[in-house]
DNA sequence: TCATTAAATTGTT
DNA sequence: AACAATTTAATGA
C-alpha cells in the first residue's frame, strides 16, 4: 500500500488525476516507494524491467557506462517526470542504468500494473502518447544540434526540456545540479558547460549558483535553443 | 558561535 | 586533463 505522499503524488500526475478512483485504488495499492541517497543506482542495466518509475522528489538520470569506462547521460528526470515505460512495455532487460543524481523519492510502478492500465484506461494511453513524443522530439532536436556544433544553443535545449511543465509539472524553478552533471546530461565538456551557463545567464535567461540553477525564463530558453542571436 | 579542515564545485589553462 | 580558487559542510573547541 502506497504512503499518503505517493498517493497525493499519484493523484496530481498527469495521467493519475484522471484515472476512476477504482482504478487509482488499485494503482494505490500496487504502488510502492523508494528512497534513493545520491549517487545510489536504483536501477541497474541488465536487470529485467519489473517497474515503472515516478520521480516524486529530487532528480535522475538514465546513463550508460560503455565498455571503455566513459560514462554517458541520456536523458535527466525531475520531479513529477516518469521513466522505464519503454523497456516496461517491451517486457525487456533494463539497457540503461537508472541512477539518483542526489536524494530523492521515488514511486515503483510494477510492470503488471502498468499493463493492466494500458489496457484499461485510455488517459493512461493518452499521456503514454503524449510522452513519447515529447521524447522524440527531444532526441530529435538533439540529433540537428550534434551536427551542427552549438554548445550553447544545445546546453539551453537540455535545461529547457528539465523545465518542461508538460512534462514535469511539479518541477520547482530552481535545481539543484552540478555544472558537472549539466555536462554529462548534455553530452559536453564541463568547460564548453560552464560557458554555455555563463552566456545564458548573461542572456538573463537563467542564474547560476554554487551547485545549482534557477530558471528565469524557460521560453526564452527555449527559443534561444533554436534562435540564437549570435 | 567561531575557527579549522575536508570535500565538492567552479573557473581557468 | 590538470590545477587553482571558491563555496559549502562537518567537526570540535
Amino acid at each position: 500500500m502506497a504512503s499518503e505522499r505517493i498517493k497525493e503524488f499519484i493523484a496530481s500526475s498527469l495521467w493519475g488525476k484522471n484515472l476512476t478512483a477504482e482504478q487509482r485504488r488499485r494503482v494505490d495499492n500496487e504502488t510502492s516507494e523508494l528512497v534513493a541517497s545520491a549517487g545510489q543506482t536504483v536501477c541497474h542495466r541488465g536487470v529485467r524491467s519489473e517497474y515503472w518509475y515516478g520521480v516524486v522528489e529530487g532528480l535522475v538520470k538514465v546513463s550508460n557506462v560503455s565498455r571503455s569506462g566513459r560514462p554517458t547521460t541520456l536523458v535527466g528526470i525531475p520531479a513529477g517526470g516518469w521513466i522505464g515505460e519503454g523497456s516496461v512495455l517491451k517486457n525487456e532487460i533494463r539497457p540503461y542504468d537508472v541512477v539518483a543524481l542526489r536524494d530523492s523519492r521515488l514511486a515503483l510502478v510494477p510492470a503488471s500494473t502498468f499493463h493492466w492500465l494500458l489496457s484499461t484506461s485510455l488517459p493512461f494511453n493518452r499521456f503514454l502518447i503524449d510522452q513519447l513524443n515529447a521524447r522524440l522530439a527531444q532526441f530529435v532536436i538533439r540529433v540537428e544540434h550534434s551536427r551542427s556544433f552549438h554548445p550553447d544553443r544545445h546546453v539551453a535545449h537540455c535545461l529547457a526540456e528539465l523545465f518542461n511543465t508538460a512534462l514535469y509539472p511539479g518541477t520547482a524553478t530552481t535545481l539543484q545540479i552540478s555544472q558537472e552533471e549539466i555536462a554529462f546530461l548534455a553530452g559536453v565538456s564541463r568547460q564548453l558547460a560552464n560557458r554555455a551557463l555563463r552566456r545564458l545567464e548573461d542572456e538573463k535567461l537563467l542564474q547560476v549558483s554554487y551547485g545549482s540553477i534557477r530558471i528565469i525564463n524557460v521560453e526564452a530558453l527555449r527559443t534561444f535553443a533554436s534562435n540564437p542571436e549570435d
